[in-house]
DNA sequence: ATCGGAAGCC
DNA sequence: GGCTTCCGAT
């Protein structure tokens, strides 16, 4: 039941946990803090989404969906962050794009300005050497999601995942990454501790 | 509007 | 590596 998945956190010792949902720090520790690299583009669209920020851009529909509903005022936003004085929507989609074979963004296709966050995908995308428990992993990846949603399913993520680095786990606890206290509402959210096979789903409410 | 190659920057 | 800049193609 207890596994060693803290005795060998390395860098990440500054992880929290709890029995819930798991998360390292970065995922809610402000991007541009002291210590911290130079703040990414889906960092930044996260805050502005968990900020309700001025309508720039907003969440859309579905699961991780978001609407740029002011491309170019998003483009001066993210080119003021990065000192980018001449930054615009042309270069900023482009960034964008480039999440697509990173699997952090994909294209909501037909509508206009579009895209949808792949949550499962950012820890593993950044964090690829996240410490691993002794046991056998489950085979569910890291999760938060939406226990219900059918269009994330196991066999889709399992697809997504690369072959090799088998899904590492952390966990994290206290405080609720900002940005997934910001997400729909309404939902309930799965974890996949990392030493358990299961966990009971548990309502965003209770967070 | 959206895509992705290519080169450049730090 | 993570963009930024530019641009031709769709």
């Amino acid at each position: 039941m207890e596994c060693n998945c803290n005795s060998s956190l390395g860098p990440f010792s500054s992880t929290y946990w709890s029995r819930t949902v798991l998360f390292p720090d970065w995922a809610y520790k402000p991007a541009w803090s002291p210590g911290s690299r130079q703040v990414q583009l889906w960092h930044f669209l996260l805050e502005l989404l968990g900020r309700g920020e001025g309508g720039a851009i907003t969440w859309g529909s579905e699961w991780g969906e978001f609407v740029i509903r002011d491309p170019e005022r998003l483009a001066k936003l993210w080119g003021e962050r990065k000192g980018k004085p001449h930054m615009n929507y042309d270069k900023l989609s482009r960034a964008l794009r480039y999440y697509y074979n990173k699997r952090i963004l994909h294209k909501t296709k037909g509508k206009r300005f579009t895209y949808r966050f792949n949550f499962s995908k950012l820890i593993l995308v950044n964090y690829p050497s996240l410490p691993t428990c002794p046991q056998n992993t489950p085979s569910a990846p890291f999760s938060v999601f939406p226990s219900q949603l059918s269009f994330y399913n196991s066999s889709i993520d399992r697809a997504s995942l690369n072959p090799s680095p088998f899904p590492r786990y952390i966990q994290s606890k206290g405080r609720f990454p900002s940005f997934l206290g910001h997400l729909p509402q309404g939902l309930t959210y799965q974890s996949s501790p990392p030493c358990h096979q299961s966990a009971p789903p548990f309502s965003s409410a209770n967070l």
